[in-house]
DNA sequence: CCTTAGAGTTAGGTATACCTAATAAAAACG
DNA sequence: CGTTTTTATTAGGTATACCTAACTCTAAGG
């Protein structure tokens, strides 16, 4: 019975970034995530729960100990993975999710450490994601949502949640990046859009996606 | 029928690699390489002929055009992965070919085109071999065995077939690398070892091992 | 309270790619 | 020239990971 293979790496990453926004984890949310039927992932689920990787008792499905750490091993050789490409490789960081996901099955541990440090033991993605050490262990900050500010807040972008190419270059054309300031001139009532202010221009945003806009 | 998986990429990998030496790719030279039984080979050789991908009439197996070019593909990403190991993450050239086998898979023509702008253009893989450009072209030269060479015949290495780490570690120690002059002083009769001078030094080295070593 | 929509699972089936054991064919050798 | 050895294939079987269709259960709506 052999503990990993890249499509249960694929499963213990996918569980891992659902389970983070709290809610729980479904088989169907599952499915959907990883374009799979959920018969599909339901099997899957029973296999990994068997491997002691995940527990899914009551409501959805959870990672044990052993599956978190495994799924931090692969989250770090993803975003390690889009670091190389954004700063070796000159890729943008709306290009560079998919690449990692094929990327990121085909590193060892020995080239895991070599672009670590060839690249300067870089501390997050270039999304703004927390890169875990070699032991698994998270900087993790509290952070709020944009969606969360008042008006007349200040605060600096820190991650964007968010996978979709068109978005991430939309954003980037906005200047909202990682590191960059932003201030909240106005918010409408009623679930409307913020008004926000970055490096000097004034922009519209809506509130789902200032909801995937983590801030400090 | 799908065209492309990993493994048919390994598999013509393989092909292209043992038909190098002129010698007909037999199925058992074929599952020795890939480490599998010959029977897996044999089915396998069958679907991939099937494909289109390679023919097996009379002597051995061949890759057709269709079959040769997908394998300068692979080839291609394989070699561009070796170069990106050693000249950005510092690996070594014996250790390199195990992880590229593992890289190559899941490399895009986008990130091969990225690697190979960020890496100058490089012209060979750390072992000296050409890497075929983007249309599968390769630069090919006219070369010799090291073996092949006389006594007082003078000679600049070119490439090192060779994939065990072991040996690599061991030609390097000698300085044994691609671009190096070498001169012949003597060669012992009946099979006997070459004694060779490298940058000063002086080493005897075995025929087989001289064999592997192609110069100009 | 019953019924129906949705989520989840079971059942049964497919494709891929591997294996061992046995058999057939071809090559080497006495 | 027949025997042994090597080489290749067929036969039958396994594991992985996916699918559709059918069934079950739960929770919400009328």
């Amino acid at each position: 019975m052999e503990a990993d293979t890249p499509r249960i790496e694929e499963y213990l990453e996918s569980i891992y970034k659902l389970q983070q926004p709290q809610q729980p984890v479904t088989t169907s949310r599952l499915a959907e995530h990883l374009k799979l039927s959920p018969p599909s992932v339901s099997e899957m689920v029973k296999k990994l729960s068997g491997k002691g990787l995940v527990s899914h008792t009551g409501k959805g499905v959870c990672l044990t100990e052993m599956g978190n750490t495994l799924a931090k091993k692969v989250v770090r050789r993803h975003r390690l993975s889009e670091r190389l490409l954004t700063d070796i490789l000159g890729y943008g960081w709306d290009e560079v999710h998919e690449e990692a996901c094929k990327l990121e099955h085909a590193i060892s541990p020995e080239m895991e450490a070599r672009i670590e440090e060839s690249l300067g033991n870089p501390k997050t993605c270039p999304h703004g994601y927390p890169i875990p050490d070699k032991d698994g262990v998270i900087q993790k900050e509290k952070l709020r949502s944009l969606s969360e500010l008042k008006a007349s807040d200040k605060a600096v972008i820190v991650s964007v949640f968010e996978e979709d190419p068109k978005m991430l270059q939309y954003l980037a054309s906005l200047g909202m990046l990682p590191r960059v300031s932003i201030s909240v001139e106005e918010v409408a009532p009623f679930g409307g859009p913020l008004i926000v202010c970055v490096s000097g221009s004034r922009y519209a945003l809506g509130r789902e996606v200032a909801s995937k806009i983590k801030v400090k």
